[in-house]
DNA sequence: GAAATACGTTACGGACCGTATCGTAATACA
DNA sequence: TGTATTACGATACGGTCCGTAACGTATTTC
């Protein structure tokens, strides 16, 4: 199996039971730390994903390779951490008020911050990135599934105050807020923007039927088994 | 900028005006071919996406590094012919009758071919590969576009019969309905499959707003700017 | 002090890249 | 029947990046 980034046991910042908080020898030096990261961040600026190399960033950094090994397993797991360090800094409180205002707010700053490019290299990198490894799951949880459990909490609030519908499937209907965003920033087609975030939510409470006909749950078409 | 894939000016099969059908000397082989794309579906169904090297392909195929080159400009290249040549044979013919019946038809289509290894593969690709380069385009427009445009055509039809409003924004509305998809695929939170693609729909259609209330274009949440 | 650990430097074998250079095979033209 | 042209497989090459090992040095705890 060539070419694949090799999936090591992780390198394991060493967690013994807490007894003794410094841990013996020589401590990890933070001015090594920061300096790969925020070369990872100049490279994912320059070059985008592929210029994120361990290579690139130990002469960026003015850092050894081993060194940068001995806190992350490859490349793509530095630039995971800098990314993630990178865009928590744009996310903004959500306000208080109206489920429904707060649901708009919240989807506006979801495509603010991921209409940049770092946000298309977050994406990039969610697709790529194999789902079953811990750090994949890890970045996943970061940048996705909390937002959903931010969005789930509002949803259940929209629905006691009567103004969502109380027999939503809160899994689809998560999937069917957010899944535009990320679609439209990976492929392309068309701008990511409020205007977009509006329309997503306008159309979603409005539904796609008219008035009478099909919506309303009135009715449901049927395709052959 | 280290690692990253050359984007060639592609070795274009000599298109010239076609005076002359065949081109000059000795023509290229459909063997080789054949046994290129052949070894591309094994390695990746058996390695995934990383597997799918030059120096592997050659070997597999037992074909020589040139002959792969004469014809795709990298391995990235072949592997997404190799998933288009694939995944073709799987799409059904959308079936006749009423808008919204094939609309739920093309969903489920789409969900069963993509919700194979080698639709996971194609949605990796699409998210990694550069969204510019010439293969991006006909990938992405392979397996996307191709089917909005499908889409597009239908909600128009249903439009006309009263079956969808007539006010919609199809962009936004395409995006809404074929999004979900690649976001689970992508993700992997909860299962793709009918009930999922069914679920989307009938949200969709029935809006999310309780009768009375928001829905229906009746009031408009608001964010503050 | 002694033990432990991190540091930067350098070197290594290996995978893969994309290209060049062979001699040979197949086709079009004259 | 050649001759030009192109593709073929095989092999070799320099280059980039991988991940690890081996150094001597620095910093910390015991």
């Amino acid at each position: 199996m060539p070419r694949t980034r090799s999936v090591k046991p992780t390198p394991a910042p060493p967690p013994p039971p807490p007894p003794s908080p410094r841990p013996r020898g020589r401590p990890r030096s933070n001015a090594a730390r920061s300096a790969v990261l925020r070369a990872a961040r100049q490279l994912l600026a320059e070059g985008g994903v592929a210029a994120v190399t361990v290579e690139a960033l130990a002469i960026r950094a003015r850092v050894g390779k081993p060194t940068i090994y001995r806190s992350w397993p490859n490349a793509q797991a530095v630039a995971m951490a800098a990314l993630m360090d990178q865009l928590d800094a744009r996310v903004k409180e959500l306000p208080r008020g109206n489920a429904m205002t707060i649901l708009r707010t919240q989807l506006r700053d979801i495509v603010r911050v991921f209409a940049t490019s770092a946000g298309r290299h977050v994406a990039s990198m969610l697709a790529s990135a194999d789902p079953a490894s811990e750090l994949g799951r890890a970045f996943r949880n970061h940048f996705i599934l909390a937002r959903r459990e931010e969005g789930r909490a509002i949803l259940e609030q929209a629905i006691s105050q009567g103004d969502l519908r109380a027999d939503l499937d809160l899994t689809a209907t998560l999937d069917l807020l957010y899944a535009p965003v990320f679609y439209r920033l990976l492929l392309g087609h068309a701008p990511l923007d409020d205007r977009f975030s509006d329309a997503i939510l306008d159309h979603l409470l409005a539904g796609l039927a008219p008035a009478g006909v099909g919506g309303r749950r009135t009715r449901r078409t049927r395709a052959p088994p």
